[in-house]
DNA sequence: ACGTTATGCAAGCGGATTCTTGCGTGTCAA
DNA sequence: TTGACACGCAAGAATCCGCTTGCATAACGT
């Protein structure tokens, strides 16, 4: 549950999960390429490979491999627990 | 935006939001001795000060002073954004 | 088989965060 | 007015994070 919200606290691994949620299963290259291209980051292939690892571990981000290369896909279903421990009220 | 989720990162602040959910509006005090009582933290006062700081900032905690007193209430409205931002499926 | 491509692993650096420590300020009660 | 109480401020230490750097591994094309 903490890793979660470790997670979300840092500005790149939410753009990561903004690309992820326009265009879903994505390779590291794409997501690196994409990220350079239409969101204006500058992050090495390295450090995004790190940020999915941290987001994988959170379980916002499920993988599959198939040969050389790793897909990634969005799963916002840890969000969910955000929401029902602290309701909203209007 | 990232106040909110960083604010959020820190266990000792979830547990704060958790306590102000059960029991709104509390001054610094009762939320240390509660924090200790209720949930097991050790945290010192002026850690539990600093943690209320930085909800303050995010927003998640709105304060009223009354004499030698500040009162803090929860806000769950910044949660919000979250849950719009990244739709969740079934 | 060989080079290229896509990704993984791990150590180290710099900056940010958390907590402590000590003192300062304003408020209340007697 | 005096002392106790609730809280604020700020500097330092220890820890954590994100990033870089360099090398390693495995799959694909020719």
């Amino acid at each position: 549950m903490s890793d979660v919200f470790k997670a979300l606290a840092d500005p790149t691994r939410r753009t990561i999960l903004d690309e992820l949620a326009e265009r879903d299963s994505q390779t590291l290259f794409e997501i690196c390429s994409r990220l350079a291209m239409r969101h204006g980051l500058t992050s090495s292939r390295q450090a995004i490979s790190q940020h999915l690892d941290v987001l994988e571990v959170a379980g916002l981000v499920r993988t599959e491999r198939r040969g050389r290369n790793k897909f990634h896909v969005l799963d916002t279903t840890p969000l969910r627990a955000i929401v029902e421990r602290w309701p909203i009220h209007d």
